[in-house]
DNA sequence: AATTTGAGCGTACATCTGTACGCTAATTTA
DNA sequence: TAAATTAGCGTACAGATGTACGCTCAAATT
């Protein structure tokens, strides 16, 4: 059990990373915050957040780790789904739409830093994404039959398509986020026949 | 003909240009420069920079446009290429990674700010990055015989793919850039080959 | 009950930022 | 040649930033 000391502690700990992903928007990156604004949006002094963090990157690392826990949470979410039946490619864009909706800021974080400045923080998202593109590697090897180099470039392919779409519908209206889903689906299916055909010329020798 | 004066003050408002392009790099986005650095690496007085731009924004936007003339004498360049003949993927490939190669840093604000927290960089952006989807999309509609809403989703998805191994490729070495670039070409056929299939799937019915 | 610990605060400071203002000196215009 | 224009400079200032330091006082430990 937690004494109430380390309660209140914790207490404003989620303060301090709640206050940063509140800031976040389409203007504002976690890079352009600074230490005073989220100290004073989660109502300490800004010298009480070293009590928490050694520094900006240890918080902005702190969120991506949520962000990864996200994604997964997703990935269980959506495979629950799939195996209900139907289409898998729609069944996942689906899912990751509506995570998306219910998560922006969340998203924010990972789709930004993934291209940013912070090679620590290029490094965690990367990780994060990693887990998606293996693990749907090794899906795709398994019950498409590819080769390994194959399920990989494939697997590849499918997220870079996703996350861009997702960056893209970040700031969009509900409307326009459905044309794109569509669209996105579209791409997907290109992708996933490409690589089938593909697969089947390699067989052919 | 230019009065002295006038080619003096283009030399200078060049100066600031380059000195931004030049502070560009892994560690250091467009947006986390002030306008003090860049008037101090162009060796002119912080408040010179006024003489030249409103703001930081107004150069950063210059720069982006010359970034867009870069990507447009990409796409003359890799089309006479292919006008020779071979892989028009392959070539088109390589194309993009050599001009990447000796211009990283333009490809550093396009690919940022693409994604970026300031909305007229963003919107410039893709703005430039349209010309190459609207060229490949009314492309492959003339040549590969597509519907346009087939047309626009596959140049969507190859851009999307390109542009992402690009982001990708600005910093590593040679030799994974290779690896990159081969790979790249496989998901790129992945969905040509693909839409093909969906094309002919659309023309049964 | 006495002592130690530590989360949070206030003050303070050096550093950096953007930019207002007025000057100079060279070029351009009249 | 005289007058007007203007690129570039130096000074100056208000605001923001990160963080060092030492205090308080409630909770935890002894």
């Amino acid at each position: 059990m937690m004494g109430i000391r380390a309660q209140q502690k914790e207490k404003t700990r989620r303060a301090l990373v709640d206050a940063a992903f509140n800031q976040l928007n389409a203007e504002r990156s976690f890079s352009s915050l600074s230490l005073r604004e989220v100290a004073r949006e989660a109502q300490i002094a800004p010298t009480s957040f070293y009590r928490h963090f050694k520094d900006m990157n240890e918080l902005g690392l702190t969120m991506v780790d949520e962000g990864g826990l996200t994604l997964r949470q997703m990935m269980r979410k959506g495979r629950q789904r799939a195996e209900a039946g139907g289409s898998v490619i729609r069944i996942s864009v689906d899912t990751f739409m509506e995570v998306l909706e219910s998560n922006p800021n969340v998203f924010r974080i990972l789709l930004h830093e993934r291209s940013g400045t912070s090679a620590p923080f290029r490094a965690a998202v990367a990780r994060e994404i990693e887990h998606f593109i293996s693990e749907l590697a090794h899906y795709t090897e398994a019950t498409a039959k590819r080769t390994p180099d194959l399920a990989r470039a494939q697997a590849e392919a499918l997220v870079t398509l996703v996350f861009n779409a997702g960056a893209a519908a970040l700031d969009m209206k509900r409307v326009d986020r459905k044309v794109l889903a569509d669209r996105l689906v579209t791409q997907l299916r290109m992708v996933a026949k490409g690589s089938e055909v593909l697969q089947q010329k390699m067989e052919k020798r």
